[in-house]
DNA sequence: CCCTGATTCGC
DNA sequence: GCGAATCAGG
């Protein structure tokens, strides 16, 4: 496949909706996710920032050449000294009230004797966000607590004092201990971004 | 492990 | 110009 102006448009366009490379180059077909950035690279729009401010020039020496043609020795110098004493927490808590549907949230269930939180006036979740997990939710694995892993959703869903608990279990992206639609509601970014820079 | 983009360099 | 291999990071 090359690059024809009909691809390249359309590379353009995705690039700039802010789609991943992975996501292009399944669309346009043909061509992996790294021919596609590499052809962003290319076109000089490696960047989906502006050019208004001056971008932290980050240093890149790169001292480290690659002889791939020469040989490939691997060397790989692993000191691997982690001891890690990994006490591992228990996933956090909190969330679950907030997966509740809007409505319930405008009104938070006030359990009695529990004093009522500073009302956070900024305490919507995006519509979206929510939708996403209710959607999540019904695909969800429904994993029970030793069926996590580290790459598994630890997002509750349910009574854990019923037999309709279960965690949501779906892959988690980056690091994060929920999926991409919890990640969304377990912390608000603090505001929800509505323009759209371009 | 999954994913992301960034860079290099033989072709 | 192209993109696989690799790097670097979440």
């Amino acid at each position: 496949m090359s690059w024809t102006d009909d691809r390249v448009e359309l590379l353009k366009k995705m690039w700039g909706e802010g789609q991943s490379a992975s996501q292009i180059a399944k669309e346009l077909g043909g061509v992996t996710r790294n021919a596609v950035i590499g052809k962003v690279h290319r076109l000089g729009l490696s960047n989906r920032s502006s050019g208004g401010g001056a971008k932290s020039a980050e240093a890149k020496p790169k001292a480290a050449p690659k002889p791939k043609a020469a040989a490939k020795p691997k060397a790989a110098p692993k000191p691997k000294a982690e001891a890690k004493p990994e006490p591992k927490p228990e996933p956090k808590t909190e969330p679950a009230v907030a997966a509740k549907p809007a409505q319930s949230l405008r009104k938070a269930i006030i359990p009695a004797g529990q004093p009522l939180p500073p009302q956070p006036s900024a305490n919507e979740i995006s519509p979206e966000a929510l939708a996403k997990v209710n959607e999540v939710e019904k695909s969800a694995k429904k994993l029970t607590l030793m069926e996590l892993t580290e790459r598994t959703c630890k997002w509750p869903v349910g009574d854990p004092a019923t037999d309709e608990f279960w965690f949501c279990g779906l892959p988690v992206q980056a690091g994060k201990p929920y999926c991409e639609a919890h990640v969304g509601v377990a912390f608000q970014p603090m505001s929800a971004r509505r323009d759209r820079k371009r």
